[in-house]
DNA sequence: TGCGGCGGGATTATCGATAATCCATAATCC
DNA sequence: GGATTATGGATTATCGATAATCCCGCCGCA
């Protein structure tokens, strides 16, 4: 069928969680194998595979002959989510001073970047920064399962969603990771820990 | 192809599993899909998607058009997922107290199955009811997120591993546990979690 | 009326074959 | 001789079709 860059799989999942996120899935639609390869115009196989990549990663969720449908998230498993998140962050940020001055850098740069978007009033780009600083912090913990459980929490994709719903107090979220990247540069990792509890 | 008492693709996963754990396919053993699929007498597709639920649990690893193959666990990232491990489970003990008896029950039942292993000298065994024993006080933190991370480090499989390989002092470990399930029973928490350090 | 077995339609799981891609080796050119 | 490009074999990615399973509504029957 032509040139691909990348397999038909990746794209496919690619499409699915986009239209999860912008809502045009909402939790519970049901995904139709079939149908889906008809509407992207491949066959039968790799809808499945891009199904089942999104059942690991907690997006859907299939059972045996009865399909697969868009999980939802509800409020319980939101303050779950947190807990963990919160939990592996505070230990990475310990884990992660002394900080490179690099490392630092690209921490304040992605303030700066929350700084413009908030500016532009574009809060889903604002939203996203935000979770690439959370992110980077669990990477500089060099802790490769840390981050993989961070990113099992698939929170750059649930953030755009709440950030769609809930109304956060931004500009604030803004200054408090402004002091938890002075608390890294000061090599506190204990003050910057307490600065991402509060976020 | 006649009864499925399980699909396909779940048993395919079993064995392969399997042949991991008791050493058959040793790290970086190429699984080759169609090969694979002849040996099973299935077609090709059942395999791959075995192949892919493997490679989200993280026993192996494949690249496109290039094959799968068993990914080794390095000792850099079994510490790492130790700390990983230690952090959720020291979480979970202090969200668990206080317990129901019920719970309590189970963890010294566990206990007794360890001691009963220990006796018998089947080692491996021990070793799975000391991860059952671990899982059990996650659970208990009625925390999703914290089980689901937890089981993604498939303690349980590498537990089989790890127990052919290194000599622990297990009689330690049975004491160990025993002082975690008397502190949980006194509503200590902190204490739990220490005990837990420990081990 | 209410209940349990039985097609029919829809959907998933699997099959067997084809297309696309990679790797190693051989052939070609300078 | 060394580098570079065809080529063949092996393997993965995808296809189109079939088998297996589930769900729902219909029927007979008490």
């Amino acid at each position: 069928m032509g040139l691909h860059r990348s397999c038909m799989r990746d794209r496919i999942r690619g499409a699915l969680v986009e239209r999860i996120i912008n809502g045009e899935y909402p939790p519970g639609t049901r995904l139709k194998e079939l149908a889906l390869a008809r509407e992207f115009n491949v066959s039968q196989a790799p809808v499945r595979e891009a199904l089942r990549e999104l059942e690991a990663v907690g997006l859907v969720e299939s059972e045996r002959y009865r399909g697969t449908r868009v999980r939802g998230i509800d409020r319980a498993e939101l303050a779950q989510a947190y807990e963990l998140r919160e939990l592996i962050e505070t230990a990475a940020a310990l884990r992660a001073v002394p900080c490179r001055a690099e490392d630092l850098a690209a921490l304040e740069q992605l303030v700066a970047g929350m700084e413009r978007a908030f500016a532009a009033g574009e809060t889903v780009e604002l939203c996203l920064h935000g979770m690439r600083f959370h992110r980077r912090i669990v990477e500089m913990s060099d802790n490769a399962m840390f981050l993989r459980a961070w990113d099992s929490l698939t929170w750059d994709v649930r953030a755009r969603i709440v950030a769609l719903v809930v109304g956060q107090d931004l500009r604030q979220a803004i200054v408090d990771k402004r002091a938890v990247c002075a608390a890294l540069r000061a090599g506190d990792g204990e003050a910057a820990a307490n600065g991402l509890r509060a976020i």
